[in-house]
RNA sequence: GCCCUAGUGGCUUAGCUGGUAGAGCGAUGCCUUGGUAAGGCAUAGAUCGGGGGUUCGAAUCCCCCCUGGGGCUCCA
């Protein structure tokens, strides 16, 4: 609920015109004067609907506390909607506003309460004091008992067909510990800043934008190379699997009933716009993708189906203290995938696909994921075994949360997490079934016996959001800084080969050869600053170049150069196509996107 | 959002109880044309996060705000 609270000389108000939800009155409420009036301008809100009664306690008691400092004559309750952009129904709004006028006149206040539903022109004179200018969110404090009611999830660890207690289960991987930890609330923090968010500012790959809102990050081209091949990758994965890729708005029109609801579930961790339709920007996908399933024609032939799209952006308003670098962010980009499938049994075995399809995202990114499998009671027991055949697929144990009933959209879901550097899960991958949507978004098909059905839609982002998947790479690299020199893998590495002419006559040479790798689908540089070698070996050194070549005398003469290979420390001896090899072969299968930078580094912007 | 904590050139930072900012890296210029993780010299670059206050005088003390980090809570 909002109010306003106005301290006023006088307030005068007129009826003119009914509206539909008009209540009836008698003639002598059509108008009225009031002095040395708090008008209490007050717009019942969707989320005052949960609990009535501790709403209008909290309001009365909070005009009650103003009236104390201004001590008015009258108080004036306003129906007043403007004041907000979530308004509950207006039958309620009605019975809410009743009881905070019999509230009050029970308290021996002079209470009075405009007639609601009606067009009417007021007059007010606000005194213009400090205090006589208010405005107030009220909200209901959830009940004690209400919180105390609710059964909280039952934990397992799921190892080789059987139901492990997380407190005694002997665990083989530290990750799966930690996760288990933290999932239970255990895990206990250093207070430090987790790695990645120096690293991508010391890569040049992206940086906290200040002048946006907290948590939306600018991209330098070395980042946005980086997302653009983790886009491509995830791309490719997905329309091999079968899926269609589109594009949809980013913002829906919250006067959609279906957009309202399913907005509405996210509570306050949206971004809304205040502009002359209410708009929302999406936090998923799931808007556009369900909006075209629900236009488009399905029949039983064409499922199981998928639409695909890369959300760049979606929008989270995460709390203020929960935005942290790259792993939580209020705008972010999730490859997110939505397949429609006739009932249960299809559902569980695309379930399983896409498991593999994740688990293939683990193995070609090198991140190690944890996985959790949670679903409702109910759906645990009527598909254990296929639960525990879906956990088998993981290949090692993994947590199990069984809630006692449901109270998302989805039945069961799986969810991936690799662990940072400081032991703290970032999640990626996600798996859903969810039994809501396609009733709520009108999305049928036609059935084989010529009957429309609601379908079920599985979400599943087969990646997580890029830049946790960003993310994630850099903690592994801190992670294991002591085994071995950090790094992207080749295919990820912005610049994949610097070539390093030592004088001023090895120059043509070295952007000849350079020229050759890049039409080798290499993205390859050349330093030819006026610095010593030594310098310019360190410099490719801390940008994380896979391999740097030396040019000098030795090279003019013969084909053989001297590859510094970052990942083994070695000098190698190779010629030109033995490096092309090489490379190609490392970075097989897996995207590729030419160099965004200027070829020569003096050229170069430091970011 | 709440609690704790921090903010000094692009980056890393020195600056004790108030006296008006010092360095390294980087950048630019010159010298060096060199063989595998920092060559030498010079120059430029700072409204000390912003606003207000206390004071003869504030990077330093006080208040408010912004931004970062950590914690709580939360991630349908």
């Amino acid at each position: 609920m909002r109010i306003l609270l106005i301290h006023s000389d006088y307030l005068k108000y007129k009826t003119k015109q009914k509206t539909k939800i008009a209540e009836d009155i008698e003639d002598m409420k059509k108008s009225g004067e009031f002095e040395n009036a708090l008008v209490v301008f007050t717009a019942v809100e969707k989320e005052d609907e949960q609990n009535t009664g501790e709403i209008v306690e909290n309001a009365v008691s909070e005009i009650i506390n103003v009236s104390g400092q201004v001590k008015p004559d009258n108080i004036i309750i306003y129906p007043y909607a403007h004041l907000s952009s979530s308004l509950g129904s207006p039958q309620l709004a009605k019975k809410i506003l009743e009881n905070m006028e019999f509230e009050l006149k029970d308290n021996g206040f002079n209470a009075f309460r405009i007639p609601f539903g009606w067009y009417k022109s007021f007059e007010i004179s606000c005194k213009g004091h400090p205090l006589s200018e208010l405005s107030r969110t009220i909200t209901a404090k959830p009940g004690e008992e209400e919180k105390a009611e609710e059964e909280p999830s039952k934990w397992h660890v799921l190892s080789k067909g059987e139901l492990h207690d997380p407190n005694n289960f002997k665990f083989e991987s530290k990750d799966l510990k930690k996760l288990t930890d933290y999932e239970l609330g255990k895990l206990e923090s250093t207070g430090e800043e987790p790695p990645h968010v120096k690293l991508m500012r010391e890569k040049s790959l992206a940086d906290y934008e200040p002048s946006a809102d907290a948590g939306h990050l600018r991209w330098y081209p070395k980042g946005r190379l980086v997302r653009d091949l983790l886009s491509d990758y995830v791309y490719n994965l997905v329309t091999e699997y079968g899926a269609m890729p589109v594009e949809t708005p980013i913002m829906y029109d919250l006067a959609d009933e279906a957009i309202r609801t399913h907005a509405d579930k996210f509570g306050e961790r949206q971004y809304r716009m205040g502009t002359k339709k209410e708009l929302m920007l999406r936090f998923a996908c799931c808007f556009g993708a369900f909006r075209m399933l629900s236009d488009s024609f399905l029949t039983w032939k064409n499922l199981p189906v998928g639409v695909y799209e890369l959300s760049t952006y979606s929008f989270r308003l995460e709390k203020r203290g929960e935005v942290v670098g790259l792993k939580r962010l209020r705008g972010f980009t999730m490859p997110d995938f939505h397949s429609v499938c006739a009932d249960i049994p299809q559902s569980l075995e695309e379930f399983d696909k896409q498991i593999d399809m994740c688990m293939q995202t683990g193995k070609d990114l090198n991140i190690n994921y944890e996985a959790i499998f949670r679903s409702t009671a109910d759906f645990y027991e009527e598909n254990k075994e296929w639960v525990h055949s879906a956990a088998e697929k993981i290949g090692k144990p993994i947590l199990l949360e069984i809630l006692p009933k449901r109270k998302h959209y989805w039945i069961a879901k799986m969810d991936f997490a690799a662990i940072d550097y400081l032991g703290r899960p970032i999640e990626n991958p996600t798996i859903q079934i969810d039994v809501e949507s396609a009733e709520r978004f009108d999305i049928t098909y036609i059935n084989e016996k010529e009957e429309e059905e609601y379908p079920i839609i599985i979400h599943c982002s087969p990646t997580g959001s890029i830049e946790r998947v960003i993310g994630s790479l850099l903690e592994k690299t801190a992670i294991e800084m002591n085994e071995k020199p950090p790094m992207f893998p080749t295919w990820l590495s912005p610049i994949q080969v610097r070539v390093i002419p030592i004088a001023e006559r090895h120059m043509d040479f070295a952007i000849s050869l350079a020229e050759e790798l890049r039409a080798s689908n290499i993205r390859v540089d050349v330093d030819e600053r006026h610095e010593t070698v030594g310098k310019k070996i360190r410099n490719s050194a801390t940008e994380w170049v896979p391999y740097t070549i030396v040019i000098g005398d030795k090279e003019l003469e013969s084909d053989k150069f001297t590859v510094n290979i970052r990942e083994t420390q070695e000098k190698a001896l190779m010629n030109k196509e033995e490096i092309i090899n090489r490379i190609s072969n490392e970075v097989k299968g897996m995207p590729f996107r030419p160099l965004p930078l200027p070829l020569k580094l003096s050229k170069r912007v430091n970011f």
